[in-house]
DNA sequence: CTTGAAGTAACTGTTGTTGTTACATTTATG
DNA sequence: CATAAATGTAACAACAACAGTTACTTCAAG
C-alpha cells in the first residue's frame, strides 16, 4: 500500500512544538523540528502548511519567525490531524466503470460505498479518542 | 493516498462468482469475470491468486477449468477479503529513525503504534460485519 | 494431440510520497 | 536602510505501488 507516514510525522511535529512551547524553548522553526524528525526542513514546512490550512498551527514570516500551535493541545485530536494531512478516501471504486448490463457491475458500487462509509466512520471515531495531550503524555511516560 | 481499488474489485469478483455459481452458469473464468469488472483478465487472475492463497477460492487448470468459491459465502467476511488483498499496515512509521536524543523522537513511535493498532482493530471489526452474502443481497436489492 | 484456461514474468504508464536545491518573499533588528 | 533569518513554493529526481497489457509456459479435459 505504500503506507503513509504523514500522520506519524504530523503527530511528531505537533508534540514537539507543544513540548517546546511549554518548556519556553526557542521559537519552533522547520529546521529545528526537522532535526528531531530527521528529515529535510521543506518536508516539515509542507506538512505544517497543511496543518495551518486546517487551523491547527499558525506561522509568522521574517527573521525570528516560526510556527506556533493555534489551538489548545487538549482540543486537537488525531482525527483533526488525519483530516488535515490525508487527501482522499481510504478505499477507491473501480477505475473504469464496471459493466452496467451485469447485475453485479450495476449494483456493486453503492453497496461498497456504504461499507466504506461505515469503515471510515469507525476509523474516525477511533482517531478522535486520542488528543495531542494524550500523545505527549504517552511520549513522556516512555522515558 | 492513491487509494486502493483492490478491495472493491475483490468483492466484485467474489459476488460475481457466487451469483454465477448459484444460477448454475458456465464455469467462472478470469475472462468472463473481467468482462463484468471491465478490466484485463490478468488483473483478475492476480487478485484471485491472492484470494486462493487465503483459502477463499480454488482454481482448476487445463481445458474447461476456472475458479470456484472454496467456502460458504455467508462465512466469508470483507475482513477476510481485506486481509487477503491488502499487503501492509494502514499507517507507517518514520522512514528514517527519528532523533533518539530528543524526547519526542525517542518516545513517539510506540505511542503512535498503539494508536494505529486500535484504529486497525476498529477497521477490522467494521469490515467483519459484512459477509459476501450481505454484499450480494445489497447488489440484488439495487435492481 | 489439440485446445482452453491458469499461472506468471516482464514491461509501461500513472500516481503519490519523500527528499532535495533553489529562489522569492517577508519581517525583526542593528 | 541593509542584513539576516525564516517562511512559502516551484521544480526535479528517486522510489514504490497499482493497473493494464503482451507474451509465454504449464496443465488437464476431451
Amino acid at each position: 500500500m505504500s503506507a503513509n507516514s504523514r500522520m506519524t510525522i504530523a503527530a511528531h511535529v505537533l508534540a514537539w512544538m507543544w513540548l517546546n512551547e511549554s518548556r519556553g524553548g526557542e521559537v519552533s522553526t522547520s529546521e529545528r523540528i526537522a532535526d528531531s524528525v530527521n528529515t529535510n526542513p521543506v518536508v516539515i514546512r509542507r506538512l505544517l502548511g497543511d496543518l495551518r490550512r486546517a487551523g491547527i498551527v499558525e506561522s509568522r514570516r521574517g527573521a525570528g519567525a516560526g510556527w506556533t500551535l493555534a489551538r489548545a493541545p487538549e482540543s486537537v485530536t488525531l482525527l483533526d490531524v488525519y483530516e488535515a494531512v490525508t487527501p482522499g478516501p481510504l478505499f477507491a471504486m473501480h477505475r473504469a466503470e464496471p459493466n452496467q448490463r451485469c447485475p453485479v457491475g450495476f449494483g456493486i458500487r453503492p453497496v461498497m460505498q456504504g461499507v466504506y462509509d461505515g469503515v471510515e466512520d469507525a476509523l474516525r471515531a477511533e482517531l478522535a479518542r486520542t488528543t495531542l495531550t494524550g500523545v505527549l503524555r504517552g511520549i513522556l511516560a516512555a522515558r
